[in-house]
DNA sequence: TAGCGCTGCTAAGCCGATTTAGCACAGAGA
DNA sequence: TCTCTGTGCTAAATCGGCTTAGCAGCGCTA
């Protein structure tokens, strides 16, 4: 059954022209190398006839250059957030021809290496180190001499990678200029705080968030009212949280939750205590997951922009191929940093008197 | 920067060999081809030594076949569905060396097509369809004459492809006996029903799993008590439904709802009517989402085996590149349907008499 | 001592494109 | 008539590996 596929020996067969005029007139170098206009509308009335298309692995052999990038994720165990990064991504790479590899490494550094060095077996042009939670990474040494790109993460040590994070500082503060506003003054910061070392490790997010959150309470002349550390960031450790808060403080007015998943067991919680979202306590949050839009009300939050995150990183990749070696030529490696949009929902209003 | 690859050449180079020796000895033809063990040995030793490894690239070009498979997805919309599909994809390629090009449709046949196109370009050796929700959909045609699986979705018209799909039909069955074993004789159904046709339009997952539930309840003389039919599977729906239910009999002893997410807004329409879960109404769903394991109390729900569909589509894939043209062979096409696990969680309880 | 078979290795072509160097022909000028 | 300059096209090398065919040298037989 498998139709051939339609070589450039093919069309310049059918054309009565040789491979070499053929493909100087496909490639838009006829008029160049002096082809004459004749020859040049019969090789493509032949060549869209036949539906020749070339063969990207042949061209990539000579070229070194095969249009395909890799994107290496550490762990898809949150996926959702990989599914829009990598949408973005994706989108990003088609729109300039280009296809990407993925491969997982479960965050293992063997798999890895092992994955990485497959992808440039194929001979991609590029790399996408893509986190799922916004971290301090090295720089795998195979990639000594390949364009690289961390997504969603930082580079540690020397290497002069570009990245593309978001703005998780600028968020923070945002996040508490939404409460001021809403005549707030009394913040409780729910997995985070109220310490500015009273994160969870390796949580780049966390971190910066805290400190956006510190910082405009300071300017205001505040400091969190309660921090609330908690191990992991699910629903369960919400809710523990927001339990311990209540039997310090039965009514709180306003909680910034460190994620949607936590806030989702705040919800709970309250519920459980009788206390009404946003009547009685207001409730913001970070990263505009699904479940943000399913709650009742729906939950303040801001998002992190995964899918101009993955857009971006490819648009920074292919950029870096154009200039030569740009990020070791400007001395330090540039961090892009990507605005969270405001999704406002219904779990703030302004502070009941 | 850019050291460059090492290549058969320089391998056979610094063995003191030709480069048809190096590639028989690194090929593990050296025996057969009677190299000598002295230069077998002197081969590998210089190849480790320079860290070499074949350009897939260039076996591809020669071979056709360059050890990658295309994943083409409709959507990504409900993407923590397909994380976990591409996830259980990319680990069974990797097991068997091969790498995925991962590529979105949005659902939209030009871009389908085109993204198929880049991936024949690049000489994938096969091609996954795949569909976020399962559906019918007809087998592209430029597919002809390349090896190509079906993933969630069965093929339409004469393409005899095969397809791999989990088991909704054998879900539903379960549901029902779940409940009937429990006590409850009277189910009402949140999402569909109560005929055998009212189904939301092209979810085969809908109508095999209504067919699985009423053929059960029929087994044991029973119809469904009420069924609610929806245009979408959203919170707000099952919300709506339930609301709907209560009217009607405000004191439901069991639901099935035919996802996640209509069981969240039932938990919400109960909770909001004063009725418990399980205490007052059993609830099972089918899905297995995220959502189901933080609700509470957590729910009861058959789970999409994502992993192991995606898994699967990838070995049936490889399977049919060993033989010639099996599929088509064997007259009609193979469905392999994968058992929806059951995740029992406090949401079913023992009627209440 | 020519012929045969075996051992151990290599030359050369191929996959499908791009690219460089250059050929054949026509017309113009010396 | 010979050279020179364009014009219009093509041969051949290249990318990096695999594969087929075959070569050289040796010992043994007839």
């Amino acid at each position: 059954m498998a139709r051939k596929r339609v070589t450039l020996a093919d069309v310049a067969a059918a054309a009565g022209v040789s491979p070499t005029t053929a493909s100087l007139v496909l490639t838009g170098r006829g008029r160049e190398l002096r082809i004459s206009d004749i020859v040049q509308e019969r090789v493509h009335a032949v060549s869209d006839e036949l539906g020749y298309r070339p063969n990207i692995v042949s061209i990539g052999l000579s070229k070194g250059t095969t249009k395909t990038i890799g994107f290496v994720s550490d762990t898809v165990a949150t996926s959702q957030l990989a599914g829009d990064m990598i949408r973005g991504a994706l989108e990003a790479a088609q729109e300039h021809g280009y296809m990407l590899f993925i491969g997982e490494t479960e965050g293992d550094a063997a798999s890895e290496r092992q994955l990485i060095d497959a992808m440039l077996d194929r001979q991609v042009d590029g790399v996408i180190l893509a986190s799922m939670f916004t971290r301090l990474r090295p720089l795998p040494s195979t990639l000594d001499g390949t364009a690289a790109v961390m997504l969603n993460a930082l580079p540690v040590g020397a290497s002069a990678v570009p990245s593309v994070v978001p703005d998780e500082y600028a968020a923070g503060r945002s996040a508490v200029r939404l409460l001021l506003e809403a005549g707030h003054r009394s913040v409780h910061l729910i997995g985070a705080g109220p310490g500015e070392h009273d994160v969870p490790p390796a949580t780049v997010a966390g971190r910066e968030r805290l400190a956006g959150i510190r910082d405009e309470l300071a300017s205001a002349g505040l400091a969190p009212a309660s921090g609330w550390l908690c191990d992991a960031w699910l629903p369960p450790n919400g809710f523990a949280a927001v339990h311990d808060l209540l039997a310090r403080d039965p009514t709180p007015r306003a909680l910034i939750c460190f994620n949607d998943r936590l806030a989702f067991g705040a919800y709970q919680a309250l519920q459980e205590a009788g206390l009404r979202v946003p009547e009685d306590v207001s409730v913001v949050s970070f990263d505009n997951a699904t479940l943000a839009e399913w709650l009742r009300p729906g939950l303040t939050t801001f998002g992190i922009p995964h899918e101009e995150l993955g857009r971006r990183a490819v648009e920074v990749l292919l950029g870096m191929r154009e200039k030569a070696e740009p990020a070791e030529a400007s001395g330090s490696p540039v961090v892009h940093r990507l605005a969270m949009p405001l999704f406002g929902r219904g779990s703030v209003a302004a502070v009941a008197r």
